[in-house]
DNA sequence: CAGCATCCGTAACTTACATTACGGATATGT
DNA sequence: ACATATCCGTAATGTAAGTTACGGATGCTG
């Protein structure tokens, strides 16, 4: 099979392990199933990932890689530190609050093993938040912000734009956030942001 | 078997359920594992609990009534709005990020059917709104506070002390916080939160 | 084109667990 | 004291799932 076929194939039942995660929770989810969604054999699945865990690592790597890759692209425009929070803020809430994130969150609540809530974190807070650091040290260059720790502006900011959301969301008692809401509600983070340390 | 008797052995046997619940995740613990760290026969626990989401149901209920136990003993007190909130801060976050709560949130994203997080939000959190309603109200009526919406202020108040504290607990990745920084943690929030609407 | 690798669909194997059942011991109520 | 209910420890039953195996179909490579 040809490396970019193989991909190919790779992304579909991806896919379509997504499909049974987000339908059935992780203790729902099982390699038989995933591989009858995505007309695939489990031999296959075995060979091309290892074990369950390992295709919920891969599943977790590539969606963290994704985001990463959304929230890198804003920070490299020109824009000033605040325009960029301005456009970040309601993406990384969407993404954070969307419905794959909270599968693959419920799967690392799930696993006791602890290496897929690693891998999430690693992938996902762990790796963001440099690039928050970076927007906020540019912030505080331009003169908007003033603050003496990086982390703890960075974490004060995340406590506005997410606060509980997530938790609520991997319970069962938050339904997904609309565009619209994630707008608003980085808005109103940006604005007490400012007002506590501008 | 007396009331009182058979109510002091269901409390033994929540509490050997807490002990395999926290050791092994929602998805390691058995019916059989519970009843022998409990010393007790699975008949006994089907009798009792129905089956075993019948188990974390009463687990669930139980622990948070313990929790609103605990925060309505503060709101009992003469002490101003803010008092009552620098006592009641900290015990709420102590609360919410123990050991016991991640057990019963993990337990709670694993469960696809939604009623454990049903549970566990109506009496957790839902519970608790009220009461932190009463004390911000409380606050306001003596001059402390000023806001338009209990609700958003309720909202902006546990943003602020708890943030995404107890996600990051139930993916593994934060140690359970100390006495001393769920103090530090409770006095930054009621100094921020008195910044935004003081 | 032929030989080999790999994939699909399905089955087999082993283990684990939810739930029920059972014999004997213990507790309760009259 | 006796009859009955209930609990404990253990086994049985049925189902599901992780993982491996297999025959035939398909794809790849020389």
């Amino acid at each position: 099979m040809r490396e970019e076929k193989r991909s190919i194939r790779q992304q579909q039942i991806e896919a379509a392990a997504y499909e049974v995660l987000e339908a059935k929770g992780y203790g729902g989810t099982s390699m038989l199933g995933i591989a009858k969604q995505a007309r695939a054999s489990n031999e296959t699945l075995y060979n091309w990932f290892g074990d369950k865990q390992g295709l919920f690592q891969a599943l977790v790597a590539r969606n963290a890689a994704e985001v990463k890759s959304h929230l890198e692209a804003e920070l490299e425009t020109d824009h000033d530190a605040m325009s960029i929070l301005d456009t970040l803020g309601p993406k990384l809430l969407d993404l954070l609050t969307g419905d794959r994130a909270v599968a693959l969150n419920r799967a690392a609540a799930a696993d006791s093993s602890g290496e897929l809530g690693a891998t999430l974190s690693k992938a996902g807070r762990e790796a963001v938040f440099p690039l928050l650091e970076r927007v906020l040290l540019r912030a505080r260059n331009e003169g908007q912000l003033n603050f003496d720790e990086t982390g703890e502006a960075v974490g004060l900011y995340l406590d506005l734009l997410i606060g509980d959301l997530q938790i609520r969301r991997v319970i069962g008692r938050q339904p997904r956030p609309s565009r619209k809401f994630c707008k608003e509600r980085s808005a109103r983070a940006v604005r007490y942001f400012r007002q506590l340390l501008g």
